[in-house]
DNA sequence: GACTACCGTTCGTCAAGCCGAACGATTGGA
DNA sequence: TCCAATCGTTCGGCTTGACGAACGGTAGTC
């Protein structure tokens, strides 16, 4: 053996399902809207064969996705810095200090939202603009954030950011928790 | 739809031999260390093929690149803000104004040099570090600057940014040419 | 039950990717 | 000059991915 780290066939596999039920098709139709056999996209989800390029190409534009997306590991899209961690800037005031949470990129414009919200109430958000990104920062309580299928538990003080351009959730899991989301638009 | 286009396979062609050359490994050794035949490489790099997931996978563990970079179009490396044009920040003086041309991110270190210029004189950078950026504004005169493929012009007042780990350039094209370079470390 | 319309899987065939070997071209010593 | 080494390309073969057809399974309808 060459190399000793293959290329993930099983993930590619799961890649592939995942895209498809997201979008809502069958495999036959996915077959067809690709213009490939349904065949080779059984044997691909099946995490038997090996792609090629055009295969997966043609994949990726029936599903709608860039292509890397089906061949890369889950890109970890959830920023998170606990309370206390990430760069502190300093200050002259002792009892005062300041975080860095997440600068600005060039031209994107800023919403920011106020959060209350009590355990049971789920605030589930279909994906906004493509580059969206969403900041939480948590002012009291506990939440889960993130998208659909990552969700990751903040605290008091933590932090979280990831894209808004696919389903995601808040969902509070203590009384009286409170956030800020700011939605940040490319 | 995102994309209606086939597999950019000239592309592909044009990547591999952009990360071969970044290497300096002739095409029998990076397709010995890949594990695969050189006769393969050789159709691959002209354009000819369709490569398979796990030959691309073996070519990016031998090149030290991930696979997703060999597919991906050379992302949209230049950013350029003219003079004049960017997101301005309103001010209570009329004389001033401010313009946001790239927010550091968090976790970021600055290094500022200035430049002083004239043509004839090519300033070549070896690539410095993964996930280096150059920011570029300029304050008197002409240049060319931005990774050694892919050269902008930029004027007086304009700005460029690109990222600083490939090979890049900045070239005055006009005497008595000054500029701000700022290079950004993750 | 019988028919229809899908679903996803399996099988045989064909085309194409991949490989190893041989090739001409080029370079650097002895 | 001759030889050896390496470059990248080209040519048969073997392997395998992609295809189409047939398959069993599952609703939904008459």
């Amino acid at each position: 053996m060459t190399n000793v780290s293959g290329p993930p066939l099983a993930l590619i596999a799961r890649s592939i399902r995942r895209e498809r039920d997201r979008v809502g098709l069958s495999l036959s139709e996915l077959a067809k809207q690709a213009g490939i056999a349904k065949s080779t996209l059984s044997q691909l989800e099946s995490g038997t064969g090996n792609p090629s390029v055009e295969t997966l190409w043609a994949l990726g534009v029936a599903l709608g996705v860039p292509f890397s997306r089906l061949v890369d590991p889950p890109r970890p899209t959830v920023t998170v810095i606990r309370s206390g961690e990430g760069p502190a800037i300093p200050s002259e005031r002792a009892n005062y200090t300041a975080t860095l949470l997440a600068a600005c990129p060039p031209g994107a414009r800023r919403d920011i939202y106020a959060i209350q919200a009590a355990p049971g109430s789920v605030r589930r958000s279909e994906p906004h603009g493509p580059g969206t990104m969403e900041h939480v920062w948590v002012g009291t309580g506990k939440a889960l954030v993130g998208p659909a299928d990552d969700l990751v538990e903040v605290s008091a003080g933590d932090y979280a950011s990831y894209p808004g351009d696919m389903p995601h959730v808040f969902e509070a899991t203590e009384p009286g928790t409170t956030a800020m989301i700011v939605m940040e638009h490319i």
